[in-house]
DNA sequence: TTTATGGCTGTCA
DNA sequence: ATGACAGCCATAA
């Protein structure tokens, strides 16, 4: 089943990330089977094509923020688009992790109260 | 083949 | 609560 390259497994994890809804990296990578390797999935991010219908912008790190990659800039970016999708940040740039968090079994789109 | 890097994570102070 | 350190492993050259 694995492949040499786990990225396409990772982008099509990201990709069921819902709107509304971010994932960490750990999480990505624990469903992408790389449980354990979340830095492989933020370099599997970096490596993301241009074309790619992956809204990496979804995944952040375990502090519930957008990570301030070596790129700079596009995390101001991400917030952006995350903010376009409804994600309430902090006043820090931080999310509400425990009411934004994705959930891969309630993906149906519902929010347990 | 080896070397170097990296959008992380978890623990300690 | 934040700041700092070390560890793990896959991809790219």
């Amino acid at each position: 089943m694995n492949r040499e390259s786990s990225y396409p497994k990772i982008y099509r994890v990201v990709r069921s990330i819902p709107s509304g809804r971010v994932a960490t990296y750990g999480q990505v990578a624990a469903l992408a089977g790389l449980k354990g390797h979340a830095r492989q999935v933020g370099y599997a991010m970096h490596a993301l094509p241009e074309g790619s219908d992956v809204p990496w912008h979804r995944v952040i790190n375990a502090r519930g923020e957008v990570s301030p990659r070596s790129d700079g800039g596009s995390e101001h970016f991400q917030r952006h688009l995350l903010e376009e999708e409804g994600i309430p940040f902090d006043d820090r740039g931080r999310v509400p992790l425990e009411a934004v968090r994705w959930d891969p079994d309630e993906e149906s789109g519902s929010t347990p109260l």
